[in-house]
DNA sequence: TTGTAGTGCTACATTATGTAGCGTTACAGG
DNA sequence: CCTGTAACGCTACATAATGTAGCACTACAA
């Protein structure tokens, strides 16, 4: 599970192909680059094996044809690396991150504050669901 | 001004020294990465030349000597870096980062709302400061 | 005047990345 | 049954980044 190396920028690419179409063979990712990047199908399979090697990607089998799909969501990407960027940067401080975003007018002190209260309500009814699903089963 | 590539294992090492002291001389350097690693003077100097080359510390001189400064504050580059993040994960949706990062744990619900709270009343009064400021100038 | 600290410049092995060729094989159409 | 074609596996190779260091030169202190 652990992803090996942060997705170069073809990688990138590669990966946002497969995620726009929920998965693909070398020959789809191929098309879906273009016409942005005109390469070989040697050089897609490549790349979607060596994403495979990092883990982002498994694939399946479609007679003799490899499907491959993503293995994990892009917010799911994003938190893993904010929470390492957090880490190496901001001492573990979620907090020291949003101040910093705050001052620096990425993100609006009032809008955070409409997303944080939505998100506890939310949270909250998702907890109970959670609760919910733990009792059925 | 454009930070050129992102920090190496060995630069982020490098990094944290100065910025735990503020600045630095090779010299500081290599003894603040010890006992971790053991490096030669060139080397740590090597390592230094490109951290300055990418955009990230300058020097002055103190005698003959280099004296290295870190030209930012880690916040700041997390900022920056979160927003490269949010850009290619999240399109560009802070939001989904944050519900992410809430569904993962990363962040509760409610600690996230306290400090929006927090955050939203310090920023308003930090505009003020600054317009203030402004009107000074 | 000579050791030493500090600099500049160069080097080199390893790995990651972008890019692709080639041999092999399975299947579909003549 | 033969053969083109699509798909695969394997190998290759140039460029750049990274970790690591040597060496020649200079300024200053003892």
């Amino acid at each position: 599970m652990a992803l090996k190396n942060p997705l170069s920028g073809l990688e990138q690419k590669v990966m946002d192909v497969l995620w726009a179409r929920g998965n693909g063979t070398a020959a789809e990712v191929q098309t879906g680059l273009q016409p942005e990047r005109q390469l070989r199908d040697s050089t897609v399979r490549t790349v979607l094996a060596r994403l495979e090697e990092k883990g982002y990607v498994t694939h399946e089998l479609d007679g003799r044809t490899f499907v491959y799909k993503p293995l994990e969501k892009p917010q799911n990407l994003a938190v893993r690396a904010v929470r390492q960027i957090i880490d190496r940067f901001c001492q573990g401080s979620v907090e020291s991150l949003l101040l910093g975003m705050v001052d620096d007018e990425v993100l609006d002190a009032e809008e955070l504050r409409r997303i944080a209260d939505r998100l506890a309500r939310e949270h909250k009814a998702g907890e109970q669901e959670q609760s919910q699903r733990s009792e059925e089963k």
